[in-house]
Formats: structure tokens, C-alpha cells, sequence
DNA sequence: CACTTTCAATAACATACGTTATGAGTCGAT
DNA sequence: ATCGACTCATAACGTATGTTATTGAAAGTG
């Protein structure tokens, strides 16, 4: 999983706007992999912001520590996510990041992405594009705070999880892994631990959760997306035809 | 109010990273400015994204109606913001906007902004900032949404409100105009009207907040700021010395 | 000026969720 | 095999917040 399999840049792609030197470009922010443990925290809040990361192997996640000694995570991030790119353009961490399981991460640097962007128009736009279709994943969740039961909120994650991970072939039979705890999702969704546990047990009972431990299967993900009126335009979609007119434009020009 | 006025721009100015035809053409997408109502719809949920928008003058927001009848308030917008770049990069609107009050934005349409990006890496680099600060934004009232009670809530969005429009001068006394009915501060901060007006209520009786209709004052906004630990960081930070170096150097080269 | 509509305060009641506690699996370390 | 540390399920109980309703004040409309 590279940044060149992300919908992003496979649409740019496939309309001709990337040249060869861009691809170059691209892959070069994942030529420096290095291999990480459970658990491992890539950087704490408040840290100076450095660098960036592409997701290679494994799971991450961000998180903010609140003064009443709760957690919220922000995000999961899955392999071919990038990292980080929440702080650009500030000097210390909004939030820290830790591995969930083991992985393989690759670090790039500020000056690396700014000559990115200098070098390529396509690229920068694609970048951000990236980015804010993250920023409406984290939409979506703060929809699902505001106004939704837990049982919606969890219907919600669980389905989000299929489809990210179905993107990247991480779904055998309508099962998938995930190494979170019952804490994590309770931090993730603004609930507690144990309500987290009632709620996989009311879906159970509706038929439309199983889990073991850390397998997950959804015996009818089309009947959890109707329960939460799942929309996957911000996972599934490719570039919109004029973005990638325009760009193929600018580079000929 | 223009975009060369807001903390990001200012501090890529500062550090003579702008050139005066950057300045000339970030100014350009505020030719176009309208005349709007209160109450109006800029576009509503799953329209095509076709422009942008700079707002001058009045407030806006953007906002989801859900399924379930309600309606969630994602971000207040107020003038010198802009508008819509959570859509950059998708064919459909993920929000619908709307103006609370009468005003005066300025749209500008896809083409401009990648105009912008292909002439000028700084200015790209400065739109994206802004872009994530926006999204800071989000990720501050997704973490109250979550693990914050209604009185922290409600209190982290007025502070939040009142350093914003301090930014912008619309700050006298410790007071301000606020054109929010306790419904739509229920639909931004995932509450119910009546609860809002509870929470009004308390925060009154400790003396945190005074309120007469459209008008709020904070008494004392140290007190109010210590109540919600506010980090005023992604609202009041300049750009980092990093970044600014970094871009003054691809200028020269 | 009447008339309606909107907005806000407050009360009474209902409930989803948090908290605390207990016991049963599971896993890794020794 | 034994132990401790996690993780999870479930129950009992408390509470913050939602819902519905009533009233009054303010603002818009003819």
C-alpha cells in the first residue's frame, strides 16, 4: 500500500495529470520505512511537529489527553493513510499518535513536502485533497457526537472500518481484524468502556455484529449501512472531473 | 476583513515570504463580492461544488440534517473566513451553508483557487494552513462533543468565540454580538434548546456569562478560559519559523 | 395598533448513558 | 501449571440530558 494506491492519487492518475516525475516524487516520501511496536507512541501532544508519516503496516491512532482524565481519539489511521499532516502549518502537536498493533511506518519530513509542492501544482492539490477528505471522516464522527444514540455511533465505526478496510483488501467474507479494545472505541465514540460492551451485545442480538475477540464480521454490512443512512461519498470517491481537468491544464500550460 | 488580514497570511507577510504578486493575487479571489440576507442558503447538502467563498461581513454556518430529524451545526463562520474548502476535492457539498445574519461574501470558483496554487507554492502552503486551523477547529468541538459536559461545552464555544472575534476587532468590553438562537448553539454543541438554556442560566448564576438577547458579555474570560482549559494555540499561533524558512527559500530558488 | 411568530425560562417527567462492582475468559510471564 | 494483568459481559444504581408543556417577552407583519 503506497500513497499511488490511494484513491486520491489512482484518480489523478488514471486521467494522465501525473507525470512520471511526480510518481517519483510521491514514492519518495515512503523511501525511509521503519518497523514499529504495539503500542509505541510515534509522537506525544504538545511535541515539536517535525515530520510526517505514511501508514505502511498496522494501525494507528491520534489522541488528545483531557484534563478530566479522560481520552478522545481522533482518528484510526489504516496502511496508505498519511500522518500528521492534522499539525501543518503549526509548531507543536494538537494531538499525540500511537501505534495500536505493530507496523511499518515512513517517516518524511516538512522541507521533503514543501518541495513536493514547489515542484508539482498536481501534487499539492492532490495532498490536500488527501488531507481533507480525512478531515471529512472526523466530520462524520462529529455529526455521530452530536446527534446520534450509541448503537448509530457504533453501527457507524464499525461499517466506516468495512469500507476503509475493504478499499485496501483487508476483508475476507465480510470479516475483518481489529485490534481495538472495547476502551479504545468507547474513547473514539465519546462513550464508556461498558457501554460500548452493552451496545456490541444489542447489535449481537440484531443480528448484525459478530465478534471474537478481535475479528469482526458483519453478516449484512448493507443492513448496517441503512441503520445509520451510511453515505460513502468521502471514502469511495474519486476526484471530481474538473479538478482533474484543471490540473491536467495547468501542467500542460 | 480580507484573507491578507488573517493570522496566516499576516505571518507569511511578516516574514516576507509574500511577493507583491502574491499579495495581488490572493486579493483576487475578494473581487467578487455579494450582497447576501439573513437566513440565506449559500448551497445546500449534495449540491455540485462549483465556488468558494471569502466572507466580509455576518455570520455563517455550515451544517448537516440528519436522518433522524435533527440537525448538526459544524462551524460558525465569521468574516475573514473562508468558506467551503471542506469540499475541495469532492463533486458534492458533504455541508450544506447558510448566513445567520445579513453580510457580504465574495465567491470564487475552482479554477481561481488552482490559478493560485500553480503560480504560487507560498500561497498554496498558506491556503492549506488555513485550511487546517479551520480543521482544528472541528477537532476541538469533536473532543467537547465526546468527553465534555454541557457547561464545558457551552463555555468552550463562547471562549472560543469571543478569541475569534477579538482576532477581527468585534470584541468590545468583554463583549460581543451574538446572532445565535439557543437552538442553533443546541445543534452546534449536540444539545437540546432547553438544555442550553439551562446551562445559560447556570453559567449566569456563577458569573461566567451575562447574556441580553444578541448581546453576551464575559465578566471575567481568564475565569471562563481556566473553567475549559483552553489552549488558544490553533486560533492565536502564528506560522512556525520552520515553515516560513522553508517557503522563503523555494521562493528564491 | 392588533396579531402572529419566534425566542427564552422554567418545571415535571422519562431515559440513555456513566459509574461501580463482580465474575469469567484469555494471554503472557515465570 | 500458576499467577497476575487485561479484557469483556452483565447487573444495580445514579445522573445528566432529552422531551413535552406552559408562560411571558420580544420581534416581526399587516
Amino acid at each position: 500500500m503506497t500513497l499511488l494506491d490511494t484513491v486520491v492519487m489512482q484518480g489523478l492518475d488514471s486521467h494522465g495529470v501525473l507525470t512520471a516525475d511526480d510518481k517519483t516524487l510521491l514514492l519518495s516520501l515512503e523511501l525511509n520505512a521503519r518497523r514499529v511496536t504495539a503500542g509505541e507512541v510515534l509522537w506525544q501532544e504538545v511535541a515539536d511537529v517535525d515530520l510526517f508519516c505514511v501508514v505502511k503496516e498496522g494501525w494507528a491512532y491520534s489522541y488528545r489527553n483531557l484534563g478530566n482524565g479522560s481520552m478522545q481519539i481522533l482518528k484510526i489511521y489504516l496502511p496508505g493513510d498519511i500522518i500528521g499532516m492534522r499539525d501543518f502549518g503549526f509548531s507543536r502537536r494538537l494531538a499525540g499518535v500511537a501505534m495500536i498493533n505493530e507496523g511499518v511506518i515512513c517517516p518524511f519530513s516538512y522541507q521533503q513536502l514543501f518541495e513536493l509542492f514547489a515542484r508539482s501544482s498536481s501534487l499539492a492539490a492532490g495532498i490536500i485533497a488527501t488531507t481533507v477528505r480525512q478531515q471529512a471522516m472526523l466530520t462524520e464522527r462529529l455529526v455521530y457526537l452530536g446527534r446520534y444514540a450509541a448503537h448509530e455511533r457504533l453501527a457507524h465505526f464499525l461499517y466506516e472500518l468495512y469500507l476503509r478496510l475493504k478499499r485496501i483488501n483487508a476483508v475476507e467474507e465480510n470479516g475483518f481484524f481489529m485490534p481495538l479494545s472495547q476502551e479504545q472505541i468507547g474513547d473514539a465514540l465519546g462513550l464508556s468502556a461498558v457501554h460500548v460492551s452493552r451496545t456490541f451485545s444489542m447489535l449481537r442480538d440484531e443480528g448484525l455484529v459478530e465478534r471474537d475477540r478481535q475479528h469482526v464480521v458483519l453478516p449484512d454490512p448493507q443492513a448496517l449501512a441503512r441503520l445509520v443512512e451510511f453515505n460513502d461519498t468521502y471514502i469511495d470517491e474519486s476526484l471530481p472531473p474538473a479538478f482533474q481537468n484543471f490540473l491536467s491544464l495547468n501542467r500542460i500550460a
